[in-house]
DNA sequence: CTATTGACGACAT
DNA sequence: CATGTCGCCAATA
């Protein structure tokens, strides 16, 4: 079942350009719902477009990578893969210029 | 319909 | 600067 908020949700992910990352504040204001990071957070949990949509490109507002369905170490090898280079800690280097604002 | 949960955020300590 | 607590929204049980 795929709700109108989820569908914007992966709609407006997919418009993150490659080596880019969004925050999920950021994402849940894109969508309209400026306090809706956590649901955000759980459209992505489901992820029913798994390949298609880049949620691994959607990282915490504090600059760490956050979670991932499949193991959080999982979303930073795939951001590595796409020029996005990650610390130990799971912070994204230079992330205020990584980081992409929509709108 | 009410309660709980979750890939979070901001503020307080 | 590091940890803790409260608040947020939508989905799910």
């Amino acid at each position: 079942m795929i709700t109108d908020f989820e569908k914007k949700v992966y709609e407006t992910l997919k418009k993150i350009p490659k080596g880019r990352v969004v925050s999920y504040g950021g994402l849940a204001r894109a969508c309209g719902k400026p306090g809706a990071f956590r649901a955000v957070g759980n459209a992505l949990n489901k992820n029913p477009f798994a390949p298609e949509v880049p949620c691994h490109r959607v990282v915490r507002s504090d600059g760490l990578v956050g979670g991932f369905s499949s193991g959080a170490e999982k979303k930073v090898k795939l951001l590595k893969k796409e020029g996005v280079e990650v610390d130990k800690n799971g912070n994204v280097r230079d992330f205020g210029k990584r980081l992409f604002v929509i709108r």
